[in-house]
DNA sequence: TAATAACGAATAATAGTTATCTATTTATAT
DNA sequence: ATATAAATAGATAACTATTATTCGTTATTA
């Protein structure tokens, strides 16, 4: 699993470090869709001189060589997500968890605004909100 | 027009001020989703001592009281739209503009993914991403 | 018109992200 | 294995969007 990351990013001209692999190692095992200081904390106990930086850095590249995508769920950060299949994604209002949105068919979608928009389209990202599950058993507080 | 601009603003407690008019005004007339700097520059000429922080701040009474809607299209900074409808945008990776896109249907997408997630739905945000028409016809730089 | 609550502008502070600099590490050729 | 050159990690500073604070000013209501 790691010979990927590792060929992958020889390939591209760029190291391959245990941060680089770390970082994609979060990614890739988590379902939570971890920001940057999310992966850094993380990492603390295993790498406790890695600095934030290095995230930051380690990620650009990831997301440059398609390892990786990059989330804005119009939080005040970003996120981060090993999953590169174009999925939706919900975020709970109240606990501000990210979970995938998978099953769906988001093609018809697409293809209607391929054909309505003068654009010539590359990508796409489709947010929702609402209210989780966990906090729809909680009291409202 | 800003009639119910004027009263939503009293009748939800808040003071009715040039600025606050002058700044939605902006907002209404224009289709190309400004920016906090945006706006603030563009009311420079007219209000020379306006200050930016009441540009953040009157936009966040806007979105508030319903008249504007927040967007994060995966940029640096939010953008700010008068039309509250709900509506899919698309943004040009060369130029940056970010366009409405109108006579979509997202109804059938939305209520597919209402059945399937455990969440309650209470909104979503659709952004699309390739390259405008203008940036076609110029010479890829 | 006077009292009062809210506001605007200025300023400082905060937080996420990016740039810079240098010792260290990786990749590759001996 | 060892040497060499290029790239990197970490430390730090800088940057930018956004938010908080303070205080003199203004809009509202009676
Ligand atoms: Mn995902
Ligand atoms: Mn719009
Ligand atoms: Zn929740
Ligand atoms: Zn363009």
């Amino acid at each position: 699993m790691e010979n990927r990351v590792t060929a992958l990013l020889r390939e591209k001209g760029f190291k391959v470090t245990p941060q680089r692999l770390a970082i994609y190692k979060v990614l890739a095992n988590s379902k939570a869709h971890p920001s940057a200081e999310n992966i850094f904390q993380q990492l603390q106990p295993y790498y406790p001189t890695m600095s934030l930086a290095t995230v930051y850095k380690t990620v650009e590249i990831l997301k440059e060589i398609g390892l990786i995508q990059v989330l804005n769920a119009g939080e005040d950060s970003f996120r981060y997500d090993a999953d590169t299949s174009m999925h939706p994604h919900i975020r709970c209002l109240q606990c501000g968890r990210v979970d995938d949105l998978h099953d769906i068919d988001i093609n018809t979608f697409i293809g209607q605004v391929a054909e309505k928009t003068p654009y010539r389209l590359t990508g796409q990202q489709f947010y929702f909100y609402g209210c989780c599950p966990v906090c729809q058993g909680k009291p409202a507080n």
